[in-house]
DNA sequence: TATAAAAATTGTATAATATTCAATTATTTA
DNA sequence: TAAATAATTGAATATTATACAATTTTTATA
């Protein structure tokens, strides 16, 4: 056996897929050349960052979501966004965002269970000076990624 | 003009992409055959829900984007995830959850501006029942969909 | 408002890619 | 340990994306 589910899985989190020029033609009843025009023009303005999978994520392993509100340490509180970056590194990671308010940041992640976010919060809280958080663990994920899970 | 482009995006925000079969197969050094028949299978038992495209939101008059926290109305508290499905079929939702703690739950919004949101947050208020909503504004989108977005 | 330049649409031809199928190998089950 | 099931693979075929040139539409400018 070869493992190439999770090799799979990983490449699909960010990247590996295509648009299906031929099945939108059909679909918005417009020739495939103006389809594939108008994608190529999207991509070339960067307004498509990329295509990708959306999974169920408990079925991958990754049932476990929890929404991250953040203070940071005051050494830490002039820059939000280096810190962000870091933090978007680790591929748990959703999402991450600078935002208004009582917090700094709001970090979406995803874990396999409650052991594997206790240790990823451990380790955060150190590395990347988070003063305070606000956990909230999700019971049920009803939309991810603008996809209905059911 | 036709306006492909704005059915594109909507087309695009959740699905109408597939893998790519032969890049993954070079990438990871496979036959194409099995990677295709790895795929399948994922597909197959719903661990993969979808393949879409992930935009850079500011690009597509989308780029106002905020996190709601959500208390629910007495009447509506024994059923928060009813009422997050309703939440979820608003095409500016990228995700809604149940979840633990002070509030029920949680919703990732994006909108053109700070109009466009005032004028769904007055809505949503009196359709759903909001009892109390906190919001986070995001001033930076540092990672999203699993895709950092620099 | 006429005209030139640029951008967008489209059909045809071709290149690239996914998919089917049958054979083989590996793994699981009883 | 044999039989059944699942996974891997190569060759053939079907489907789809892409390149290209021609045409139409839109925009810019005088």
């Amino acid at each position: 056996m070869k493992d190439i589910r999770s090799r799979l899985i990983k490449l699909f989190k960010q990247g590996y897929c295509t648009p299906q020029i031929a099945r939108i033609a059909k679909k918005i009843k417009e020739p495939a050349t103006t389809i594939h025009y108008n994608i190529k023009k999207l991509e070339k303005e960067e307004a498509i960052k990329t295509y990708k999978a959306v999974f169920d994520y408990k079925k991958i392993e990754e049932g476990y979501c929890i929404y991250i509100l953040v203070n940071l340490i005051q050494e830490n509180y002039a820059e939000p966004e280096k810190i962000a970056k870091e933090i978007a590194k680790d591929s748990r990671v959703e999402s991450v965002d600078v935002v208004t308010g009582d917090y700094e940041l709001i970090i979406k992640l995803r874990c396999k269970n409650i052991d594997e976010y206790y240790e990823y919060a451990k380790e955060a809280i150190k590395k990347y000076g988070f003063a305070k958080t606000i956990s909230l663990t999700s019971l049920k994920q009803v939309k991810t990624e603008f996809v209905e899970l059911n």
